[in-house]
DNA sequence: ACAAAAGTGTTCTTTATACACCCATGG
DNA sequence: CCATGGGTGTATAAAGAACACTTTTGT
C-alpha cells in the first residue's frame, strides 16, 4: 500500500470560496463547522480529498453536497499548507474560488448543511485560516476579472448593462462612467442584444443581453481592458 | 496522532519548474530520477513534504539541497492532483515555477545530484505528469512576465537593454521592436543606468542597467503592459 | 573604411478618459 | 407632466505600433 517508505502522508482538503450576486451585492456563501473544536463557527465549504478523486473532483463533490449545484465556474488559486493552520490536525487544502448565480443556488438550496449568505462587509470571523483565504479570493477575484470576462458567471443568462454594471462595481468597491463602461463592455463583442426588457427596476426598461458563448469561449484568454485603472485596486 | 479519524492521508510532493537564463536563450534545469520506476529518466526537481514544512519550505529545501541555491524567486502555480499520475503510489504534488540567474547557479553547483540545464526545444521527456507540468509553467511565466516585471530574477545584476530584450524574445519566441521595445522598459522607471558599458558582444558595447529596487518592488504588483500583444501568445 | 550592434525620433493609429444631453415611461 | 433611470455622442489626452537613420569602434 505504502511504496515510498519513510514518506509522511498527510490529510489534503479543498476549500470553496464561493461568490454569488443577489443584483446589488456581493455575497459569500458561509457554512456552520460540525465538529469540535469551533463547532457552529463560520467556516468556508470545504473537504476531504478521497483516495480515488482529484482535487476539482473533491471540490465539485463538495460543493454539490452543500449546494445542490453542478457545473459551476471553479478556479484552483492557492494552496494553504503551513503545518499549524489546523489545530486539529496537519491539513493542506487547496482552495477554489467559484462564482454563482445566487437566484439558481437558492431554487436547489441544499436544507441539510443550511449554508448563508453573507455580505462581504457583514461577514463573520471564520475558522483557522479561512479569513486569509478569503482576503486572497477577493483579490484574485478582482485581478482576474480585470483581465478576463469571468463575472458573467455571476449573472442569470439574461442580464442588463446596469445590472452588469453593479455587478463591476460591487467587485471594485467603486463606481464607473455609465457611458464609458457600457461602451467598453459591449466592444468586447461578447454581448447579444436581445428584444426584451428589464421592467423591473426602471419606468423606461433596460435592454437585456446574454453572452455570445461561442464569442466567450475564444475570446476568454484574450487580455480585456475591463475596468479602469486596474491598478489602483492592488 | 490521527484526530480526524476515517479520511484517507495522501503523499504531497513538491516540484519545481527552473527556468534559467544564459544570456542567450531560456533552459529548464532537470535531475534523472533516482529510484525505480523509470530510474535515470528525467525529471522534475521535487521532494516530498515533510511534516513539519510547508510547500514553501518544501520546495526551498528541494531547491537548495539539488542546485545550493537559496533565497530565489518562487511562485507557486497549481496543484497536480490526478489520483493516476504517480504509478507507485497516489502523490499530489504542488508545482512551483522559479527563476534563476543561470550564472550565479554555475557558482554553486551542487555535485551530488549533477542536474543538467536543457534548452526549452530540446528536452527529453519527462517522467509523469512532468512534461504538462512545464508546459502550464511557461504558460504562466509568459502570462505573468506580459504584466509584471519578473523576467529581471533571470539576469545578473547588471544587464544591458539588447540582454534584456533577448530574454523577452527567448520568453516569447519571436522579435520585438528594438526601439519600441527600450522605450517602454525605460518608461516603467524601473531601470537604472550604470555609467560602466558591456563590450562583450558589440564593438559600441552597451551600457550596463540595474533595477531600482524600491520603484521594483512598489510596481510589481502593478498592471504593466511589458509586451506587445500580449493576446497572441495565448 | 566597413561591418556589426547600439541608440534615438517621428508619425500615425488606437484606446482611454472626461464630460452633457435626450429618451421612454409609470406614476 | 415630471421624476427616474436608460441610453447615446464628442472632444481631448495618452499609449501603442510602425518605421529609418546615425553613432561607435574593433578589425
Amino acid at each position: 500500500m505504502h511504496k515510498y517508505s519513510g514518506e509522511t502522508r498527510l490529510l489534503v482538503a479543498t476549500d470553496c470560496i464561493i461568490f454569488g450576486f443577489d443584483g446589488a451585492n456581493i455575497k459569500l456563501l458561509l457554512v456552520q463547522r460540525g465538529l469540535e473544536p469551533e463547532k457552529h463557527k463560520w467556516s468556508l465549504i470545504g473537504g476531504f480529498i478521497k483516495p480515488t478523486e482529484s482535487p476539482e473532483d473533491a471540490a465539485n463533490r463538495v460543493l454539490e453536497l452543500r449546494t445542490g449545484l453542478k457545473n459551476v465556474y471553479m478556479e484552483q488559486f492557492q494552496v494553504f499548507g503551513k503545518p499549524e493552520r489546523d489545530p486539529v490536525e496537519r491539513t493542506l487544502s487547496v482552495a477554489y474560488f467559484a462564482l454563482i448565480d445566487i437566484h439558481q443556488y437558492e431554487a436547489q438550496l441544499s436544507e441539510e448543511y443550511h449554508p448563508e449568505w453573507f455580505l462581504l462587509d457583514e461577514m463573520p470571523d471564520l475558522i483557522f485560516d479561512h479569513n486569509e483565504m478569503v482576503r486572497l479570493a477577493k483579490r484574485q477575484l478582482r485581478y482576474k476579472a480585470a483581465l478576463h470576462p469571468i463575472l458573467f458567471q455571476l449573472l442569470p443568462e439574461k442580464f442588463t448593462i446596469p445590472q452588469l454594471q453593479a455587478l463591476y462595481e460591487g467587485v471594485y468597491q467603486t463606481k464607473f462612467d455609465d457611458r464609458n463602461f457600457s461602451r467598453k463592455l459591449l466592444s468586447t463583442g461578447l454581448l447579444v442584444k436581445l428584444p426584451e426588457k428589464d421592467k423591473l427596476s426602471s419606468k423606461k426598461g433596460a435592454f437585456y443581453y446574454k453572452l455570445d458563448q461561442s464569442h466567450y469561449e475564444e475570446n476568454f484568454e484574450s487580455f480585456l481592458n475591463l475596468v479602469p485603472n486596474p491598478d489602483k485596486f492592488f
